[in-house]
DNA sequence: GCTTATCGATTACAGGTGTAATAGTTTATG
DNA sequence: CATAAACTATTACACCTGTAATCGATAAGC
């Protein structure tokens, strides 16, 4: 799957909500958040399913798009290079940035507490 | 400051791990590491000069680069860029991939834990 | 049925990126 | 000194991206 840029990013993120939908439903959703002209949101749409990220199945004159690439896929998948190539590998450093600039909130906090916890239990007999 | 793109990221790697540092000197790190033609890695060093992430003094006939753009300004804004772009701004989901995954070590966890424990500190007299 | 509105497909185009090659300049070397 | 070697600066070029406009087909309305 080759990359998907930022703005079609924030196509496909539409698609994770709802799916299938038609362009025009996209297009709205996007005027409002984005400011993007319609023909600007079906390029995108059009790269995506180019790319392999989204497909279609046809309904009329219209297409109905859906997300081949799932949301829990990208985000693996862009978070292990994310952190390869800026921290190294190293998940903790990044965490700490936030803590260190006063990012975390205590629901984050409860919510690694947890993370650990549950880590810990399924990793006590090593 | 203009984005630093990914290959010029590996020339600041070099810059931040010691400066200042001749363009062969970068050359040369990288051509084991990255297989690039040396005219590549002048290239990019030139980028980053002209987007002012790193700067030059002269040394009779080469320069000698140092980073203008330090490591951890780097770290902090791409992170959270990141974690806004692809986590709506929620870190610990991404520390939960993470885990499911098996990506985290024993390692990653002390320094988590530490870091909790140290927040709870800061933070106990809300 | 013919015209028009509406879709998707194709084309456009400037700026960024990866990946160099060539040109221009200055320093060594013979 | 003159020439070669070694630097940096400039140029190249194809592909990606953001941001649309135009083209061609098709469906809807009169």
């Amino acid at each position: 799957m080759k990359d998907i840029s930022q703005a079609e990013l924030e196509v496909l993120k539409v698609l994770w909500q709802q799916a299938p939908v038609t362009a025009n439903q996209v297009v709205e959703v996007l005027a409002d958040a984005s400011q993007w002209h319609e023909k600007t949101v079906k390029t995108l749409l059009n790269r995506l399913v180019t790319k392999g990220a989204v497909s279609f199945e046809k309904d009329g004159r219209a297409y109905l798009y859906s997300p081949v690439l799932q949301q829990v896929d990208y985000q693996m998948k862009e978070s292990q290079s994310f952190i390869q190539r800026v921290f190294a590998g190293r998940i903790a450093p990044l965490v700490a940035g936030f803590a260190q600039q006063d990012k975390l909130a205590e629901q984050d906090i409860a919510e690694l507490k947890q993370l650990i916890a549950r880590w810990e239990q399924e990793n006590k007999n090593d």
